[in-house]
DNA sequence: ACGATGTTGATACGGCGGTACCATAAAGGG
DNA sequence: CCCTTTATGGTACCGCCGTATCAACATCGT
C-alpha cells in the first residue's frame, strides 16, 4: 500500500485553513473554494477528504474547540507549578477574552455556531453544549475548593458566581469584538469580581498591575 | 397625485415580514423573495421600497431595535407608577432576556447582525454600538441613583455593576437561546446580585417566588 | 514494476439568489 | 377624465456555489 498520508492531519490542515479564512471574513461567506485556496491545496482535495461542505463546517467546529482547550490547558499549565485557586479562575476566565488574533477568531467563530445551531438543527445535534457547561463545572469545583481552603467567604454561592463569571467573560468577550469596550476594561471587570469573591488580599497573579486606579 | 401610501409604514411592513421569518429560519437564510412571500407581497414591490438587500437588511436592523426598546419602554411604564430603583432596574434587565417568541427573535437577530458587523464595515459603520452603552449608561444612573438614595452599599462600583449585569444578562440570554439554560435560572443569578447590590430587603417585584430553593 | 493511494486540473451541471426590465392593471386625486 | 402613484407578474440575466465527473499524474510500499 502506497503513500500512506495521515488523513486526519490533512483534514486538519483543512480545517486550519477554513478557520483562517472565517475568521477575517466571516464564517458566512466561506466557500470550499476559499478554503482549498487558503490552504494551498485544490478544491478537488477538500471534497476528497470532506465529502460536504457540511462536514468541513462540524470537523471545523471540532478542531476549534479541540485547539482551544489545548491552548486553556497550556495556559493553564503556564501559571507556575501549584498554582493558587485565584490564578488558576483567572487565567480561566481570561483565556476566552478576545486578545490576539487566536483568541479573536475562536470568539467570533464559535459565537457564530452557537447562533448558526439556533436554527440549524444539525448543527445543534452537534456536541456543543457541553463543552460551556464543563467549563462551568470545572470553575464551581474551583470556587467550591476556593471555599473550603478558606480563601473566599463563607456565604457565596459557588456555582452562581460561577455562572456569573463565565457569562460576564463571555458578554464581554463579544463587545470586545464588535469594538464597544477594550479587553482591559473587561479585565478590570473581571478583578471586581474576583476581589469580591475571593477574601484573601492576593492579587492579580499574572502581570503586576497597579494597586490604586490610574489618573 | 392619487393613491397616498405611507412609505415608512411598507417599509415596516416588509421589515417585519424580514424579522419573523428571520427568526424562524436564521438571518443567513433569508432571501428578497422569501420575505416578499413572508409579507405576502411581490418581490417587485420589496424592490421597489428596498432598492437593494443591503438596505433591507439595515432597516431591518433599525426595526428590531426601534421595537425593543419600545417594549423595554412599555415594560417600564408597566411596573406601576413611581417604581422602586431596583424594580427599574430589574425590568430593564428581565425585558432583554429570551422568554417569548418577540424576544426570543430580537435576541437572535440583534446577535446575529453584531456577529455579522465584525467583518462587515458596512454594517459596523452602522449605528450599532450606541445602543448598548445607551443601555449601560441609563443602568449606571439608576444605580447611581440609588445609591445616593442609600439603597445601595455605598461601597459598590455603580459603573462597573452595570457593565457586569448587562453582560449577564446578554451572555444568559444566548445560554438560553441555545437551550444551554433555562430562563428562570438565569433570572436566578440576577436576582442572586441585584440582592447584593440593593441592601434593602425589597426582593423580587414581579412575581412572588419562594425565598428557599425548590428541594 | 505494479498498483493502490494521493493529488491536481478542467470542466460542467443544476440551482439559487440578487438585480433588472417591461408591460400592465388598479386606484384615486386634480 | 387623465395621469401619477402603487402594485403585480413574468421573465431573464448573471454570477456564485456545492457537487459531480473524468482524465491524468505523482508517489511509494510491496
Amino acid at each position: 500500500m502506497p503513500k500512506r498520508v495521515d488523513h486526519d492531519e490533512r483534514r486538519t490542515q483543512i480545517a486550519e485553513a477554513l478557520v483562517r479564512v472565517a475568521g477575517r471574513r466571516g464564517l458566512h461567506t466561506v466557500g470550499m473554494r476559499d478554503v482549498a485556496a487558503e490552504a494551498g491545496v485544490s478544491l478537488r482535495l477538500v471534497q476528497y477528504y470532506f465529502q460536504t461542505k457540511e462536514k468541513l463546517l462540524f470537523y471545523g467546529l471540532q478542531h476549534l474547540t479541540d485547539r482551544f482547550t489545548a491552548r486553556v490547558g497550556a495556559r493553564l499549565r503556564g501559571t507556575g507549578p501549584a498554582p493558587t485557586p485565584r490564578a488558576t479562575v483567572e487565567a480561566l476566565l481570561l483565556a476566552s477574552l478576545p486578545t490576539d488574533e487566536e483568541t479573536r477568531t475562536f470568539h467570533l467563530l464559535y459565537t457564530s455556531y452557537a447562533i448558526l445551531s439556533v436554527t440549524d438543527k444539525a448543527l445543534a445535534a452537534q456536541p456543543f453544549i457541553d463543552r460551556p457547561d464543563a467549563a462551568e463545572n470545572a470553575l464551581a469545583d474551583l470556587l467550591r475548593q476556593a471555599q473550603e481552603a478558606g480563601l473566599t467567604g463563607r456565604d457565596i454561592d459557588t456555582r452562581t458566581e460561577a455562572i456569573s463569571l463565565l457569562a460576564m467573560s463571555a458578554a464581554m468577550g463579544t463587545s470586545i469584538l464588535v469594538g464597544q469596550r477594550t479587553p482591559e476594561s473587561a479585565v478590570a471587570v473581571l478583578h471586581h469580581h474576583l476581589d469580591r469573591i475571593f477574601t484573601t488580599d492576593e492579587r492579580r497573579s499574572t502581570a503586576p498591575r497597579t494597586p490604586g486606579p490610574p489618573q
